[in-house]
DNA sequence: AGTATATTCAACCATATAGTTGAATGATAG
DNA sequence: CTATCATTCAACTATATGGTTGAATATACT
């Protein structure tokens, strides 16, 4: 069992976690700081924090210092990791959909 | 905190482990026993019919018993579900790097 | 300077998860 | 019927993770 963790390992756990997938929700329409963010949950400032951390070591936040508070914003790397990743996938699913498609149009 | 779990939950956090992924990627090929996916791994049988079935839960797998084994296959589901919601950033990084989410549909 | 605000860090607790071993179930072959 | 093969279940251990609280750091305000 190897030490090294992939990428993936960072990016998927990330999107696990119902509260980190809310949290990109918001971040599609605009920028947060940190503080705007962990207002809108049930959460310590604390526990958002380390949830925005997550979502940075995963590359699918990015903050950047603005005086005192920190700005959230998207990173699209990990998103696009991600659905790269999948894309090996896609042709098999969209496969099935055409092998579908053309039992049905040979039934016509 | 909410009880309730995501089916989103289920299938990310089966994608970030690395031997799932793997499994995943053999199954792309072909179907296998879980006793022949097993050999492949320095991991016990149990370990590795553990892991399938968390696969199995995310959809992302099927078995079906054949005699004394169960037959493991690539099960679409899941992955659609992922591609689905990766969909909702893809404009991000595609280019379309304008705030377009006032017509973004807020999906979880 | 001194106080308030924004964020992180550190220590800790509870729960979930990956892994193990050994027993239990189920199907096939003699 | 019994022995064997394929798989799962149960109990347990170790580690990772989400959450908390309280102290520490850094910037802004007056």
């Amino acid at each position: 069992m190897v030490e090294y963790t992939s990428p993936l390992d960072t990016i998927f756990s990330s999107l696990a976690d119902p509260t980190r997938r809310d949290l990109l929700r918001r971040l599609r329409r605009q920028d947060y700081s940190v503080g705007e963010l962990a207002q809108r949950y049930d959460l310590t400032f604390a526990a958002v924090s380390k949830h925005i951390q997550v979502l940075e070591r995963a590359n699918l936040v990015r903050k950047h210092k603005r005086g005192r508070e920190q700005r959230v914003e998207l990173s699209p790397g990990g998103l696009q990791q991600a659905d790269k990743y999948l894309e090996q996938y896609r042709a098999l699913w969209e496969g099935r959909l055409d092998r579908l498609g053309t039992f049905l149009e040979d039934k016509k």
